[in-house]
DNA sequence: GAAAAAATCAAACATTTGTTTAATTTTGCG
DNA sequence: CGCAAAATTAAACAAATGTTTGATTTTTTC
């Protein structure tokens, strides 16, 4: 399904509103409201608030699959590059749409929706699959140890990032960075992020120390 | 607040449906059905339904400050010794009430009620001061680098353990365990979590590779 | 064992919920 | 223009929500 203008105003409206308040507690009338659109136009539209949910995660996740897959058949680039990349091109994304991956992750717990189960399994699985390829050809390059678990791979990789995010406001209090201009914060969590993540995975990868 | 046996029965209950369902989405009748009580008991008890997930978060988190002091103050510790068990006590109590650490990642998410927000905010900063110390303890004793990033490590070893554990069912079919007893793959999987945060560890704190 | 306090209950409370309806307005097109 | 389709609206819908009430039962206390 195509969505015009006034369908992404809405979905982006109600990621706002379920990033803020947690699905359940935002009401269409909230959402309707806030998008300047009738109450009805939710059920013309989407058909509920179910499916509003669900177009939300098409729009989000819709073009995911693509951009990895092409990123990381680049030949020209190492196993250790195309590892880098992923992690920046993760992070890029989290902090992009922050809002989205708070309820992608609330979504992942409560596991309720069948269709949002079903399609971030298979987006987990294909990641996994092209990650393990990169992992794989690191191997037989000898640039990568043997027996890497994947999965825990991408968890750290998914939990540190959301974690981190997550306790930006801690952050900032516990290392005094409170009269930091948020744009700046936001650019050096981001960065020490990326440090950090690309630090894990080159001890969990690599041979040097 | 001391809770007595019903009001136990009644939070532990409550902590089920909230992790299954989430907190919105769960009612007091379900709460009241499920635990053998009247709707009534629930506002007679704890004043709200709201009161009653603040509730859930003493009952859980009640003790947590103290042990963790207790646990790190032991001399007879060195520093890598003291991370290793606070990463085990971590996963293990993580595992224990894997329902318990949904929901709160899920209201850290929402952000929303005052009083979790505080407690948690404490015994953030509370566990981030302890483990500095370790770290402070393990550098002037030459085993830890410099320029640790406390929260960010804390970020690392909280997101992985429960994205490790969100990621169960996937780790499963991934992995080809789909045949193997839950309790047998719980032991599996908490084992394998604690040498991969251990591992992280150890890379980003001690200087041997 | 009687009085007081606590616990329990069914019923009712006012709100709020997502969705639908039916009428009206706007748009697109020959 | 003229008319059909799409978009928009206010109002109504039944169902479900958290909470309270007031009566009744159980437990505690002296």
């Amino acid at each position: 399904m195509a969505y015009n203008d006034k369908h992404i105003q809405i979905i982006e409206t109600a990621e706002g509103l379920f990033s803020k308040k947690g699905y359940e507690a935002t009401t269409v009338r909230d959402i309707a409201e806030q998008a300047g659109v009738n109450i009805a136009m939710i059920s013309y539209y989407f058909g509920s608030k179910e499916k509003l949910l669900e177009a939300l995660f098409n729009h989000r996740l819709g073009d995911l699959r693509m951009r990895v897959e092409s990123l990381l058949k680049n030949d020209s680039l190492s196993p250790v590059q195309k590892m880098e990349i992923l992690v920046d091109e993760h992070i890029e994304r989290v902090v992009r749409h922050e809002e989205f991956y708070k309820i992608m992750l609330c979504e992942q717990v409560i596991n309720k929706n069948p269709a949002i189960i079903k399609t971030l399994l298979e987006i987990k699985k294909r990641n996994a699959e092209l990650i393990n390829e990169i992992i794989i050809d690191g191997q037989k390059k000898g640039a990568f140890k043997k027996n890497v678990d994947v999965i825990l791979l991408m968890s750290t990789m998914v939990g540190t990032v959301i974690q981190g995010l997550i306790n930006q406001p801690f952050y900032r209090e516990f290392n005094d960075l409170k009269k930091m201009p948020a744009k700046e914060f936001e650019a050096t969590i981001q960065k020490k992020l990326s440090i950090h993540v690309k630090t894990i995975f080159k001890a969990i990868l690599t041979h040097e120390g």
